[in-house]
DNA sequence: GCGACAG
DNA sequence: ATCTTGTCGC
């Protein structure tokens, strides 16, 4: 007989990829280049039971990275297990290599992860990039997992403004190319640039996104994840 | 050369 | 991203 959950303390998110994080510029693109001919643009998965929120911010007082994961169950949206971790700073915010510098705590923070995720919601873009590889196709490839890119700002790309209700979306274009979809996850309010990750179809993405951002502009996992990095640096002070 | 530029 | 004050829009 076997165990039906995993049981705390038990580790189970490992990278299936791995390469050097102390790059150069050239040499981070260089592996961009490469692995980027591994995304798959499709759906790839079956059941999707519990989702991963990713957040990392920079803590000025201390000069380091927090970085939080928040492990959402997928129907009730409850937070079913959550991990908080602080790192040093290994290379420079470089806008398209965003993911070295971000990555590395975030794949420290899902070592600590019990609850598997079948789905990861990133801060950060996936293949609306340079070289269609950004940070959610960086983790999604490194753990081979679906992955689904969100920001909340555009890297690139050009769209003519969705319609001001939930839901509308209007396609993300560079050289010609659909690489994401501009999303109005609530009336009114500023949408948010949607792509693939890894494992998932655009049209997927934006449908767990929709539902995953019932009250805010921006989806559960995200605000999750940023609240437990800004309560992790602002430490109690009264 | 100039502007743009995920977090 | 972080640091900050006033100001604009619904």
């Amino acid at each position: 007989m076997r165990k039906l959950m995993t049981e705390k303390g038990e580790p189970t998110m490992e990278p299936m990829l791995h390469h050097r994080w102390d790059l150069s510029e050239e040499e981070a693109m260089q592996t961009q280049q490469t692995l980027g001919k591994t995304v798959i643009k499709e759906d790839q998965f079956t059941t999707i039971r519990y989702i991963a929120g990713v957040d990392v911010a920079y803590a000025k007082e201390s000069d380091a990275l927090i970085a939080a994961i928040v492990i959402l169950d997928a129907h009730s949206l409850n937070v079913v297990e959550s991990v908080v971790v602080k790192d040093t700073v290994h290379f420079p915010y470089i806008p398209g290599l965003f993911s070295f510098r971000e990555l590395p705590p975030i794949i420290m923070a899902f070592k600590q992860v019990t609850t598997s995720p079948d789905l990861v919601v990133c801060d950060g873009q996936g293949i609306a990039h340079p070289r269609r590889f950004g940070l959610a196709s960086h983790l999604g490839v490194l753990f081979d997992i679906p992955t689904i890119g969100c920001g909340k700002t555009r890297l690139l790309g050009e769209y003519t403004e969705p319609d001001q209700i939930r839901g509308a979306v209007s396609p993300l274009i560079d050289q010609d190319e659909v690489v994401g979809g501009v999303l109005r996850t609530q009336a009114n309010t500023k949408p948010i640039y949607v792509s693939v990750g890894h494992r998932i179809s655009l049209q997927t993405a934006c449908d767990w996104i929709i539902k995953l951002s019932p009250n805010y502009r921006l989806p559960e996992t995200t605000r999750l994840a940023d609240q437990l990095v800004n309560q992790t640096i602002r430490q109690p002070s009264e």
